[in-house]
RNA sequence: GGGAGCUUAGCUCAGUUGGUUCAGAGCGUCUGCCUUACAAGCAGAGGGUCGGGGGUUCGACUCCCUCAGCUCCCACCA
C-alpha cells in the first residue's frame, strides 16, 4: 500500500463521522453500566460555531471519548438554546430588512416569522459541531422551546408561584430600550463610560411658583430627566445648605415647583451636594422617593424617548434630548458649566444599549433560599468548580443574590401562565382550561374570552436551568414529588459540565438550583470553567477587529484533529486562552508525525528467520514500562482535569521516546526484514498509542486504527479500551534515560568535531555502567562500545552522564588544551557544589529537623560530587600524561 | 468603592502539603543535516537573580508583610 507523505484530512473526516452516525456509537441507552453523562452548554439556536465553541466542545468530547474508552456509558446531550431576546432581535432585524415593523403583526405572525427563521438557521451550529468531531448522541437533540421542554418551563413557573417564591410588583428593573424589555441585574455590563457631568442652577422659589435671584447648583449626568424631579435632596448634616431647608426650588425650563428634602444618602463631598432626585430613572432615586413619599413622574417610554409627560423634547431620544436640552438651559441662564466625567454606564448584555433604569411591573422569583442551598452544595464540595479560585466569586455572588426579574417584555420565548380577569385579579395555571376553571372559582361568570393572558415571556434562562433534568425527563421540573423518568433516573446527576466562567451565574448556579429544588440533588459532579479566547495579542474575539477566524475554515485548512489540539495545547482551566494559529500549525505537524510513524511501521516487512536483536528486546521492554508508567501519569492528569497535561504527556511520549528512540531502536537495516516478536510489539505500541490519542484527535486515530488491519464493520476504535496502567521496573527506565544521555553526549561530539554519524566511533565507558543498555547506545550513537577500556584515552574526549565518565577516543582531533580545562572548570563547579551540601550536612540544625529523606539526597549528592570529582582528576592525569 | 487573581526562558504556561541535581515544558531562536517514515522533518545547543524590597525558616518559586504593574468579577455615588 502506497501512503502519501502527509496526512489528509479532508479525505478521512467525514467518511468516519458517517461511519460513526450510521453505527450509533455516540447513541447511548441507561443499561447495567456506569454512566457518565454530560450536557452540552446549549448554544444559541441561531448562533454559529466560534473559537469558544471550538475550545469548550473539544474538551468536551475529550472528557466523552475518553470516558466512553474506560467503558463507561457514555451520554452527552446535544442541544440549543431559544435565547429569547438574541434570537428576537434578529427576526426583528430582519423583518425590518424586508420592510416589516414588529409593532404591524400580531403576536401570532411574529412568532411564525420566528419559527421559520428558527427552522431555517436553527441546525446550522449543531452540524458545525459534527465537523469537530463532537460525539453527542445526536438522537437526544434537544431545543428549549420543544413543546415538552416549554411545558417543563410552565410547569416550574407554577410551582415555585405556589411555592410562593414568584411575585408580581412594579419595581425599578433594567430596561432594554433596544429590545424593548427588562433584563436581570446579570445582563447588565458596567463600564466606565465618558460623559458629562452637567452643572444646573435650580432657582429658588418665591413660594408662589416664581424665581428669586438666589439659586443652587446641582451636578447631574442626566440633565433630560429634570422635568421628572420630584425634589433637590441635601444631606441634614450639610450645614452649606441649611439655609435652604423648607424652601421650593423650580426646576429650569419648566418651571415646576418641587420641594427641596433631606436625607443622609446625600454624601456632602460629591458633586455640589445637592442631589436632584429623579424617582423614575434612577433606583437610589426611586428608594429617596419612597422614604419621602415623592411622586413618580415616568418621562421616557419604551424606546427611550421623551413622551408627553416631559412637556418638552417630547418623541426625542434620550440622547437627542440631552444634547438638546444642554442648549436651552445654556440659552436660559440655568448652565453653569459642563466637565467632562468618566462614571460606570450599565449596558445590555444583549443589544448594548445603555440600560434605562426603569419603573414596571414585572415577574420576580425569590431567590434567597435556593440561593443558600445553592452555596452550600459548592461549600460542601458537592459540586466542584474547577478551577477552584471561582470558589469565592460564586459565594460573593450567592450571598449577595437579588431577586431574578424573570419576565421579558417580548414575544419569542415560554409565555407567563397567568391570567388575568377583567377586573384585574389574576390566576396562576399550567393550560388556560385550568386557568378558566380557577378563575371561575373567584368569578362563575367568567368565560375564556374574559381571560387574557399576561403578554409577558420568561427569561430564557428560566428554561436553561432546568436542562439537566428537562433533557431526560421534561415532565420532571415542577414535580419534586414525581418519580423520575427512566433516563433521568440513570443518567442525572450529570458528571462533568465544561462551560465558560460568564455563565457561571446566569446558568451553573441556577442549574444547583434547579437540581437541589427538584432533583434533591447536584446537577454536576464538576464544573470546568475555560477561559476566554482571545487573539494572540490577549484581546478578546471580535467581528470588528476581524481577529476572529471561522473555525470550519480552520479545520478545511488544518483538518479537526489539528484544530482540536491546537486548542487543547493551551488550555488550562480557567485561564484565558490566547488564540494563535501556530498552535493549529503544530496539531497538523503532530498528525502527520503520527501518519508518518504508520508509514514506517507498515512498510516493514517480517523476516521469520531473524533473531531479536538485543537492542530490539530490551528496549521493547523498556517501551513497555514507560507506556505503563505514561497511561499512569496521564491517568492522574485527566483525573485533575488537567487536560493540557495529559495531552501532552501522550505527545511527547509519542513524538520522543516512541518515534525518536524506540522506532529508531528497533528499525530494521535498509532492505532487511524485521523479527516477528519486535515487530509484533511494535504494532501493539502503535495500536495502544494511537487509542491514548484518539479523545483529542479522533479521526486519524480511527483511520490508521483500521488500516493497521482488516477490521470488521462495526469495529471502531472508539470503543477499545483506553490502556490501563500496569506495573513498570523504575530502573530499566533508568537505565534506559542513561542510555539516551550517552547517546546526546556522543552525538555532541560529533556535532562538535564535525564527525559523520556513519564513522563507527569507539565509546569507553567504566565498570558500573548499565551494561544492559549498551547494545541500544551502539545502534543509536554508531559506536562501539569498549567496556572498562582506557585505550587511547589519553587523546579522548570525555563526558560525563549521571556519575559515569565516557569517553570517545579520537586521534589528532582533540585539542588538549581544551579538554584540559574541559575538566578543571567541570571540578571546580563540582567543588562549589560539594562545598554548598557539606555546608548543609555539617548543619546541625539541617541534620536533625530536615526528613530523613532530605538529609539522605543530600548524602546522595555529597558521594556522587565526589565520585565526579575523582573521574575528572583521572581524566586530568591521564590527559596530562 | 468592594472582592478575587496574576507577575517564572523571547512567547504561552506548568511547578500539586516549603526539601531529590528543581528552576521545567511546548513553541520560537541558534548550529549542523534533503540520513533509505516524516524538511510540516532529523540531530545538537543556548536561554531565567522565579516582578522589586523585607520577614519567617536549617532551607523559600512555594508561607507572611510591603511596593510596583496587569487582569477579572461585583457595585446605585448623582
Amino acid at each position: 500500500m502506497e501512503l502519501s507523505a502527509k496526512y489528509n484530512p479532508s479525505e478521512t473526516e467525514d467518511k468516519w463521522y458517517a461511519y460513526w452516525l450510521e453505527h450509533k456509537f455516540f447513541h447511548s441507552e441507561p443499561d447495567d453500566r456506569e454512566p457518565y453523562t454530560v450536557v452540552i452548554p446549549p448554544p444559541n439556536v441561531t448562533g454559529i460555531l466560534h473559537m469558544g465553541h471550538v475550545l469548550n466542545n473539544t474538551l468536551n468530547d475529550v472528557l466523552v471519548r475518553k470516558a466512553r474508552m474506560d467503558g463507561k456509558n457514555a451520554c452527552w446531550v446535544p442541544g440549543t438554546d431559544h435565547a429569547s431576546i438574541a434570537t428576537e432581535n434578529k427576526v426583528v432585524a430582519k423583518l425590518r430588512a424586508e420592510g416589516i415593523e414588529k409593532e404591524d403583526l400580531t403576536r401570532e405572525e411574529f412568532l411564525k416569522y420566528a419559527w421559520e427563521w428558527k427552522e431555517k438557521h436553527g441546525g446550522i451550529i449543531l452540524s458545525q459541531l459534527r465537523k469537530l468531531g463532537a460525539s453527542c448522541d445526536w438522537d437526544r437533540t434537544r431545543f428549549t422551546m420543544d413543546p415538552d421542554l416549554s411545558e417543563a418551563v410552565i410547569n416550574t413557573f407554577v410551582y415555585f408561584y405556589r411555592k410562593g417564591y414568584i411575585y408580581r410588583g412594579i419595581r425599578m428593573v433594567n430596561w432594554d430600550p433596544v429590545g424593548h424589555t427588562a433584563v436581570s441585574d446579570e445582563e447588565v455590563i458596567h463600564r466606565d463610560t465618558v460623559s458629562k457631568f452637567y452643572h444646573l442652577r435650580y432657582f429658588i422659589s418665591d413660594g408662589n411658583g416664581n424665581p428669586t435671584d438666589r439659586y443652587i447648583i446641582i451636578a447631574t449626568t442626566r440633565p433630560e430627566t429634570i422635568m421628572a424631579d420630584a425634589a433637590i435632596c441635601i444631606n441634614p448634616e450639610d450645614e452649606r445648605y441649611h439655609w435652604l431647608k423648607g424652601k421650593k426650588v423650580l426646576i429650569p425650563l419648566i418651571n415646576k415647583e418641587i420641594p427641596v428634602i433631606e436625607d443622609s444618602y446625600v454624601e456632602m463631598g460629591f458633586g455640589t451636594g445637592c442631589l436632584k432626585v429623579t424617582p423614575a430613572h434612577d433606583v437610589n432615586d426611586y428608594e429617596i422617593g419612597m422614604r419621602h413619599n415623592l411622586p413618580v413622574l415616568d418621562i421616557i417610554d419604551d424606546h427611550g424617548r421623551l413622551n408627553e409627560k416631559a412637556q418638552i423634547l417630547v418623541g426625542e431620544d434620550r440622547f437627542d434630548a440631552r444634547r438638546k436640552i444642554e442648549g436651552m438651559l445654556r440659552e436660559a441662564g440655568n448652565l453653569e458649566k459642563v466637565e467632562d466625567y468618566t462614571s460606570p454606564v450599565g449596558y445590555s448584555e444583549r443589544t448594548d444599549a445603555v440600560i434605562e433604569p426603569r419603573l414596571s411591573m414585572q415577574w420576580f422569583l425569590k431567590m434567597d433560599a435556593l440561593a443558600k442551598e445553592a452555596l452550600e452544595s459548592v461549600e460542601s464540595g458537592k459540586v466542584k468548580l474547577i478551577p477552584d479560585k471561582y470558589r469565592n466569586t460564586y459565594r460573593h455572588w450567592m450571598e449577595n443574590v437579588k431577586d431574578w426579574c424573570i419576565s421579558r417584555q417580548l414575544w419569542w420565548g415560554q409565555r407567563i401562565p397567568a391570567y388575568y380577569l377583567p377586573d384585574g385579579r389574576f390566576v396562576v395555571e399550567p393550560t388556560p382550561e385550568e386557568a378558566l376553571a380557577a378563575a371561575r372559582k373567584l368569578d362563575p361568570a367568567i368565560t375564556s374570552s374574559d381571560l387574557r393572558q399576561d403578554e409577558d415571556v420568561l427569561d430564557t434562562w428560566f428554561s436553561s436551568w432546568l436542562w439537566p433534568i428537562s433533557v431526560f425527563d421534561p415532565a420532571k421540573p415542577g414535580h419534586p414529588e414525581a418519580a423520575p423518568g427512566k433516563d433521568l433516573a440513570y443518567y442525572y446527576p450529570t458528571n462533568d459540565l465544561v462551560t465558560g466562567p460568564d455563565i457561571l451565574f446566569f446558568w451553573v448556579a441556577r442549574m444547583i438550583m434547579a437540581g437541589n429544588e427538584f432533583m434533591k440533588d447536584i446537577p454536576f459532579r464538576n464544573v470546568y470553567l475555560t477561559g476566554i479566547v482571545r487573539d494572540k495579542l490577549g484581546r478578546k474575539m471580535s467581528k470588528t477587529l476581524g481577529n476572529s477566524p471561522d473555525p470550519l475554515d480552520l479545520i478545511g485548512k488544518y483538518g479537526a484533529d489539528a484544530v482540536r489540539l491546537g486548542m487543547l495545547l493551551c488550555s488550562s482551566a480557567g485561564n484565558d486562552i490566547l488564540y494563535d494559529e501556530a498552535q493549529i500549525e503544530q496539531g497538523r505537524n503532530f498528525c502527520n508525525k503520527i501518519w508518518n510513524a504508520y508509514r514506517l511501521i507498515s512498510g516493514w516487512k517480517v523476516d521469520g528467520d531473524a533473531r531479536v536483536p538485543a537492542a530490539s528486546g530490551i528496549a521493547v521492554g523498556w517501551f513497555r514500562d514507560r507506556m505503563n508508567q505514561v497511561v499512569e501519569q496521564v491517568e492522574d492528569h485527566f483525573s485533575k482535569f488537567r487536560i493540557s497535561d495529559a495531552l501532552m504527556t501522550i505527545y511527547k511520549f509519542f513524538w520522543d521516546e516512541f518515534c525518536s528512540w524506540y522506532l529508531e531502536i528497533v528499525k530494521p537495516a535498509y532492505n532487511t526484514g524485521i523479527d516477528a516478536s519486535t515487530y509484533r510489539a511494535t504494532r501493539e505500541f502503535f495500536s495502544s498509542l494511537l487509542k491514548m490519542i484518539h479523545p483529542v484527535m479522533p479521526f486519524i486515530t480511527e483511520e490508521l486504527w483500521q488500516s493497521m488491519e482488516p477490521r470488521k464493520d462495526g469495529e471502531t476504535i472508539m470503543l477499545q479500551r483506553y490502556p490501563s496502567a500496569g506495573k513498570y521496573d523504575s530502573s530499566l527506565i533508568s537505565d534506559f534515560e542513561i542510555a539516551f544521555e550517552t547517546v546526546a553526549g556522543v552525538r555532541n561530539i560529533r556535532q562538535q568535531k564535525n564527525i559523520s554519524p556513519k564513522e563507527t566511533l569507539v565509546l569507553n565507558v567504566k565498570a558500573g555502567f548499565p551494561e544492559r543498555v549498551i547494545p541500544v547506545i551502539s545502534k543509536l550513537a554508531n559506536v562501539e562500545v569498549s567496556p572498562d577500556g582506557d585505550a587511547g584515552k589519553e587523546t579522548g574526549v570525555t563526558f560525563l552522564v549521571r556519575t559515569f565518565e565516557l569517553s570517545v577516543p579520537l586521534t589528532g582531533l582533540v585539542n588538549v588544551e581544551e579538554e584540559i580545562a574541559k575538566l578543571e572548570a567541570a571540578i571546580a563547579y563540582q567543588e562549589k557544589f560539594l562545598e554548598s551540601v557539606r555546608r548543609k550536612l555539617s548543619n546541625e540544625k539541617f541534620v536533625n529537623s530536615a526528613p530523613e529523606k532530605v538529609v539522605e539526597t543530600e548524602r546522595k549528592k555529597e558521594a556522587d560530587s565526589l565520585a565526579k570529582i575523582e573521574a575528572a582528576r583521572a581524566s586530568l592525569k591521564a590527559l596530562k600524561g
